[in-house]
DNA sequence: TGGGGTTGATTAAGCGGTTCATCAAAGGAA
DNA sequence: TTCCTTTGATGAACCGCTTAATCAACCCCA
């Protein structure tokens, strides 16, 4: 039923192989084409309303124009954060600019691990891996098949493409921020001390805390999750029955737990931001939907969307294995949360505004 | 370099057609295998590693196994509402389930949607669409491609299959739940009026208040947006200057709208729930990090998802097309910000909890 | 005039599966 | 013994596209 290469050949009268040059450019020299006949084949293509089929297109040349993302399902995958739709945003974007499709897979636990990574074989021409990569059977797999991939936010192993933020340039913004607003007794909620992102962000707080010298008589780092439940505990455990005096400048390592840190504190009475400033990470929309809006270090996850799928297009391609890790720059969205100090009156009234960005 | 059915069929010392039939259970009956040759087969394929290559068997069967899922770029396919994930979610788990894949297209105008459809033809097996699809071309050209299709929460055409979630009922159970609690003056921030979830929601709230009769002062709807900021203005167009009194229980048409309304109560002074009680819709993972908590309508967007792959699948299958239009059943799920207005003291603490579910 | 290069076009061999048509051998019934 | 059915198995066409190999003209230059 649907119309095929040969049927426009035979109305167009003329070779299957001038018609497959023609309509989908071919790199090859041997077959020619004259001004007369391709314009006969494409007048034919138009009457018959011919749309190559791509299967068949990849079957013959090896390559499916598709990229697969897969998330991990426990991990990001999940409806509070939504730093995986945003990623899947900048992929998305930059996949259709590039003409290639995109397959979604998510990777559950080991055994569906492998089960994906038999499903991806051959489907698509490369993956864009958000998921521990060390020792995951999955790489290892695509490794032996010779799938090209690149992963993201993880740990820059030799031989590997990672895209990775500058989380210690992130910390060192959003400390030095407290910093000069004068905050001299800071802490930071430094999520899962395993994780890599949260690593540098730590490092960047505390480097930028010994630069700062005299000017700090304190900061503390306490774990935390990325979630809002464990934000909250996490500052319930820390400043509860303090003895110290209390933080002034906080540095949550993502806007979820600083909510949850944001909502502690209010419950203890302090004002935000006249009190106590607080700065979040990721500067996700809800950033701006919480009472005061929260100011957060922006990492462009959309940019990091593309740059992964221009990476793996060009791993594709077949540019050589060299490793690549990029490190995309980060910068500061002051909002509410961090008024100065001494501005009790201003700032932190609440109302909502719209980003400008 | 690859294995493929030839290379087993050699090493086992039987026929592709033998290999074929063996490997992937196929519905013809005229290749019958011996339960001998059947463990050579089964072994060669194990020595060699052998896995069949998907994109030769789409071709040679004419089914891919891709379940496309179109999701509007502008609309729903944004960071601030988890909508899309939770659906993807339910789309992802189930398509897993049924051992199809799931290829990404975002529609985001007119144009991109003819070269969506241009890009789907033949490479998925059928398509859920989350988008408009009155009038849509891409809905003309799937109809006019026989491609099958499936859509969510729109008006139910005939001819189409639609899961919808029942909006009707979620807006009586919001409605009842605050006049069981003793609230006199309603009013509803309803959304936009063209957008067909809208319109059920809105209709439950108007024949609850009815029926309560003379138990209700004041039931009135007041249009709203769908986002953080409209809701936030709506509330204070509708409620700053005035005249009448004011409502004291609030249903809005979705928790963003209800986080903006609750935003600019509590800069008016109001307590929440004491003096006002609202009452959200969709059950986002934010609406346990508000502050009340929110109380809010549960529709089930995975169940949503799931269920649109099942008929999905069907269709594909080749059941007949006739209407088929599931309508999802809803729940609420209550929490402090519809405390009972009695219950001064307790309630509405703001200490945050797990959800139960 | 002959041979090398260029242009325009075609044929057919893949790509890696599925499956129809066909067939040999064996078993069973008449 | 003969004929029919069942079992086991195979060859080859086909899905729709790409592209290497091949070829016929034609032009140009020695």
């Amino acid at each position: 039923m649907p119309v095929t290469l040969r049927d426009v050949a035979k109305v167009a009268g003329a070779s299957v192989a001038a018609v497959s040059s023609t309509l989908n450019g071919s790199r090859s020299q041997t077959i020619r084409v004259s001004a007369d006949t391709r314009e006969r084949i494409i007048r034919a293509a138009l009457d018959l309303g011919y749309t190559a089929n791509p299967i068949a297109k990849s079957l013959a040349t090896g390559r499916t124009g598709v990229l697969g993302l897969m998330l991990p399902y426990a991990d990001a995958f999940v409806d509070q954060n939504p730093f995986s739709m945003t990623l899947m945003k900048g992929v998305m974007e930059e996949a259709i600019r590039r003409h290639a499709n995109v397959m979604l897979y998510t990777a559950s636990d080991d055994v569906s691990d492998v089960r994906a990574a038999a499903m991806v074989d051959r489907h698509v021409d490369g993956l864009i891996l958000v998921m521990p990569v060390e020792g995951s059977p999955i790489v290892h797999k695509l490794d032996h098949r010779g799938i090209p991939y690149v992963s993201i936010l993880r740990k820059p192993l030799p031989g590997t493409w990672t895209v990775n933020s500058d989380d210690y340039r992130g910390g060192r913004l959003a400390t030095r921020h407290l910093i000069e607003l004068g905050h001299r007794r800071l802490m930071h909620f430094a999520g899962d001390p395993e994780v890599v992102t949260s690593k540098g962000r730590r490092q960047g707080f505390l480097d930028e805390a010994v630069e700062a010298g005299s000017n700090i008589e304190d900061a503390e780092v306490v774990p935390s999750g990325f979630d809002y439940f464990r934000g909250y505990e996490s500052a319930r455990q820390a400043l509860q029955d303090r003895k110290k005096p209390w933080p002034t400048g906080i540095f949550a390592a993502n806007d979820l737990c600083a909510q949850g840190v944001m909502v502690f504190l209010r419950e203890m009475g302090l004002r935000l931001p006249q009190d106590v400033a607080i700065v979040g990470y990721d500067d996700t929309a809800q950033a701006e939907t919480t009472h005061p809006t929260l100011t957060s270090v922006h990492m462009g996850i959309e940019e990091i969307g593309r740059t992964a799928v221009d990476l793996l297009l060009a791993r594709i391609e077949g540019l050589p294995v060299s490793d690549v890790q990029p490190v995309l720059p980060v910068r500061l969205t002051v909002r509410e949360s961090s008024g100065t100090m001494r501005a009790n009156s201003q700032g932190g009234n609440g109302r909502p505004r719209r980003s400008k960005r």
